[in-house]
DNA sequence: ATGGTTGTGCAACAA
């Protein structure tokens, strides 16, 4: 079984590509973020005339999660504790549990955005602590909008104030891998490899971005998955998403 | 310091 996680940048902008990648991946669940779109402007039957079911959790013109899946997909719960259904989408694949999240942009430093980004990671680390025990099968995938270590982003050095690589929200990434996570590309691949670009000053032509999307296992998940890839094609097509899939294969 | 680009939705704001 493939498993992807992407964030789209509106999936009604985005949804020939969509449809396009996973006729070419063969992916069988799709975790998408910042799908823009209310849940009854999803395009819910062109994903279905392609073979997927799809369980959305949106709003009007900001974030939205949306799992695709052509595998039955049960046990849905939108938000996390009460908090964020345009956030958290949780499903249930056969035996494993996936969480797809679009985790706060936050903004710069000093912005109440920037406040909230870091208390969303801590509060989301508690609510696992309070969910979920350690030998669930538990995939945790999405846009994290953090990146890990300096190899994770194309000029480590002057990027100590950028959002995304400060050293607080490096901490706070950590406290919510500590959980028990596995970074499943990092566990397969030791080279350095972005998920995101922007769109602006030819940054992906550069190879100038960021690996801030992620696959993270429990580790009762992770001693299944055979491997974990960035597929950057996409990022290279008409109208591209500026982040590309993270694929995890499980047996 | 600012700007550059894309999306939503039609002016700004978010990323």
């Amino acid at each position: 079984m493939k498993i992807a996680t992407w964030n789209v940048n509106s999936i009604r902008a985005r949804l020939p590509v969509v449809l396009k990648w996973l006729q070419e991946s063969q992916v069988d669940v799709l975790a998408m973020q910042e799908t823009k779109t209310v849940d009854e402007t999803f395009p819910t039957a062109e994903f279905r005339a392609a073979g997927y079911e799809v369980a959305v959790s949106g709003q009007k013109t900001y974030n939205g999660v949306a799992v695709a899946s052509r595998v039955p997909l049960s046990k849905i719960v939108r938000g996390w504790a009460g908090n964020d259904p345009s956030r958290v989408l949780t499903v249930n694949v056969g035996e494993l549990t996936l969480i797809d999240g679009y985790f706060p942009h936050g903004g710069e430093r000093g912005d109440e955005a920037y406040v909230h980004k870091l208390e969303f990671f801590h509060n989301f680390r508690t609510y696992l602590d309070n969910t979920y025990s350690r030998d669930c099968r538990l995939l945790l995938m999405g846009d994290f909008n953090v990146a890990r270590e300096p190899q994770d982003v194309w000029a480590p050095d002057e990027m100590q104030d950028a959002i995304g690589f400060m050293q607080e929200e490096r901490d706070a990434l950590e406290e919510l891998r500590a959980w028990g996570f596995v970074d499943l590309f990092r566990r397969f691949h030791s080279e350095q490899q972005f998920t995101w670009w922007d769109y602006r000053m030819n940054m992906f032509k550069r190879n100038m971005g960021m690996r801030i999307d992620y696959a993270w296992g429990s580790e009762a998940l992770a001693t299944e998955v055979t491997d974990c890839l960035v597929d950057v094609e996409p990022r290279r097509w008409e109208k591209p998403s500026d982040h590309t899939p993270v694929v995890v294969m499980i047996p």
